[in-house]
DNA sequence: GCCAAGATGTAATAACATATCAATGCGAGG
DNA sequence: CCTCGCATTGATATGTTATTACATCTTGGC
């Protein structure tokens, strides 16, 4: 059992059908799913977290798969880039994606003392931001989405 | 003239206006608006863009302020604490508020390749992300909204 | 097999941020 | 006036995150 978006849940075959998923989908667009990178996005589904590069990079550099900066920073550019991990940019970190076979825009609440961290989706509609863009002629490629706050574990514990 | 939410205008007097104000709100909230502070929130509203803090820092050492990264880094939390400039996680960059004397939720425009920033304002009404949280029981306290895309000058030098 | 594109190995460095502790200034209460 | 408490500053060191640069190797199309 494991933390995810804040209720527990037994995880155990969902890295299994998450790495297939990849997979297949890496297979269709002729993208090479190597090692490195597989295992960078499996590291990431077991942990069920936001991890930072270096964590994830102490990991690889424990199995001997490489211990240079270079290495996980390939890895994760190209699993976000093909949408299987997103960056959490308040936090410097990297998170599997929730939901990689759905087209999404994520947003995230982002626990500020345990770092938790749960994916949500924002509406497409981009509401007064995208009027304003539009406006001064602003194209919109991509939003970040992050809200911070509390848990509820850690709003408990506040007592 | 400068470039200012992707429209030129003349802002040799909004500094003074803005730091005026600034003044006024430490003073009101009992708040030192010291030397460092001050010139640090002159320096973003001269630039009128986002700024890293070791760009500032370069400065404020060229003026003899202080050369050490808590310096610079001391003047940002204060300024971003109180309202008077806002963080771009994005860009791990600092910008001057655009409209200090509203209390707001801020959201920016970021263009991907000239790094210029707009303030813009969303709706304070969180959405799906909202609904989201309150299922969860997660506590909203801050969102961050970044929009990341090409400025007008940007999409037009593009050809 | 040959070539070009993509991926990896490796070293060095850049960019961003915080920890720690001593020293200083300054107002409120005695 | 004194001094206690608190915010600020000074100074040094360190921690954390990310990129550049260049050599080498692999892969897949031809
Ligand atoms: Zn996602
Ligand atoms: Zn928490
Ligand atoms: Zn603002
Ligand atoms: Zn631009």
């Amino acid at each position: 059992m494991a933390t995810i978006g804040f209720h527990q849940h037994d995880h155990s075959h969902c890295i299994a059908t998450a790495l297939s998923q990849a997979e297949s989908k890496c297979a269709e667009r002729k993208l090479q799913f190597t090692p490195a990178r597989r295992r960078v996005l499996e590291i990431l589904l077991e942990k069920h977290r936001a991890m930072g590069a270096y964590e994830i990079l102490d990991i690889l550099a424990a199995e001997g798969i490489g211990s240079q900066p270079p290495v996980v920073y390939r890895a994760l550019d190209f699993l976000v880039q093909h949408g299987f991990v997103h960056r959490i940019e308040r936090l410097n970190a990297y998170t599997a994606c929730a939901h990689p076979t759905r087209d999404h825009v994520p947003a995230f609440l982002v626990c500020r003392q345990c770092k938790a961290v749960a994916e949500a989706e924002t509406e497409l509609t981009q509401g007064r931001l995208g009027i304003a863009a539009g406006k001064t002629g602003f194209h919109i490629e991509r939003i970040v989405v992050e809200a911070e706050g509390l848990c509820p574990d850690c709003a408990g514990a506040q007592a």
